[in-house]
DNA sequence: TTTCGATGTATCAGTCCGATACATCGAAAT
DNA sequence: ATTTCGATGTATCGGACTGATACATCGAAA
């Protein structure tokens, strides 16, 4: 789950913790405050999995310190600093860099099934953040198989609120929870069309060969990002 | 927060585990499926704090009786021990029941500010759940504090949603989500006129002009009575 | 008769959260 | 000039919730 959204980061660039985190509530809106009690764990645990590597970033380039982008390596592993001579020693930090484990991982983790428990919208959301890294038969699973969850809730929902004991409050809840989910399903119907817009712009042909066989491929990552659209 | 509701259903009747867990799916919603890793370490935490009692409702003796005639009154849906063949060996189950000590407990869960923080959706819906054991005021508090919460929300989505490196599918999840916010914040009013209607029902005899200035527009201290309980 | 799903209680490892601690830096306030 | 203060940065701790699993009984279908 987090390993996830922190391998989705450090896929386009190496980062230290605080901007992962600065990262993931400015740019995703996910994991809106992400707890460090959370997020430097799954580090080490990346970390110690081999899908990361890190350089202590102690001293160097003092001046220049554009802090966002400047891929600059910096990878003086001095650890010169704590001494309390001040000799140009900038703050430290854990610069994290993904390894070709990691990004297998990443790869595996953002095709595999989300789990249909307690927080799948978050799990979703994720994903379709990352999306431009799947396949576009991956895409289009990834927005199908939530459609069918939110369809399933619908149906459990609608049991539920077809019981007339409810008081008000539940009621009004219950009922706002059911639009809620069916405006979610009409956003996915769009996402949806527009993914098979893409996939076959102008073919009305019937070679519609069922792609599900074998969505994974070498060229998986094809970041075909057009950003205009809206 | 899962004693918050644990005690809000115990407060109507008395149950067992399972059956709380039943009716916080079938009738609440919220905790979509609370799991027993969860659940019955929390009943331990109830009965180990006195909010509530377990009376052992298992083997052959029949002594444990409803006894609260009136409020749980018969338990409406008990497989009835019917057929008297089977009296012996019940199945063993742990009927929980609230005490004075847990309603005061509830009243305060109830009452107190709940975290801004990861799952505020569902611990203002499980408030909003029980919010007819509120007073009015708090009621109103309650959706207010909501309102500003997700306005809040709002502004911080709309500064990340101004952003215009975001991919296709990253702006189009922070567009559904702004959107979805704005709708919550509109159902929040629709309960607060509601709210404010029942509050104010008095001299509305006459005439329905609307010319009577909006005796709550510059009301800002709408529910400021800490400890007051209902 | 066996199988199977629902009921029922319980524990475990793992994940995430909120609070807290500590330290450095830049800039505003005094 | 010095203090103060907020942002940056790493880290740990207790607690709450989850998913998986285990065990047991019951009713009904196969």
């Amino acid at each position: 789950m987090l390993e996830l959204a922190i391998l989705g980061l450090l896929f386009e660039q190496e980062m230290h913790g605080y901007e992962i985190r600065r990262r993931l509530r400015d740019e995703l809106g996910l994991f809106a405050n992400i707890s460090f009690g959370s997020l430097y764990p799954a580090l080490s645990r990346l970390e110690r999995s081999g899908a990361v590597t890190v350089t202590e970033s102690g001293g160097a380039a003092p001046a220049s310190i554009p802090a966002t982008g400047s891929l600059g390596g910096e990878r003086a592993g001095l650890r010169a600093r704590r001494s309390g001579a001040t000799l140009g020693t900038k703050r430290s930090r854990k610069v994290y860099r993904i390894t070709d484990q990691g990004r297998a991982l990443f790869e595996q983790l953002l095709e595999g099934e989300e789990p249909a428990g307690a927080d799948d919208a978050r799990s979703f959301g994720l994903r379709l953040a990352f999306a431009r890294h799947l396949a576009p038969s991956g895409r289009l699973a990834l927005l199908e198989r939530r459609r069918a969850q939110l369809t399933r809730r619908l149906a459990t929902d609608l049991v539920r609120a077809s019981g007339d004991r409810l008081d008000v409050y539940t009621r009004s809840l219950v009922e706002h929870s059911t639009e809620s989910t069916e405006h979610d399903i009409a956003w996915l119907d769009r996402l949806i069309e527009a993914e098979r817009q893409k996939q076959a712009p102008a073919r009305t042909d019937s070679t519609r060969s069922t792609d599900l066989g074998d969505p994974h491929a070498g060229d998986a990552m094809t970041s075909t990002t057009p950003s205009g659209a809206s």
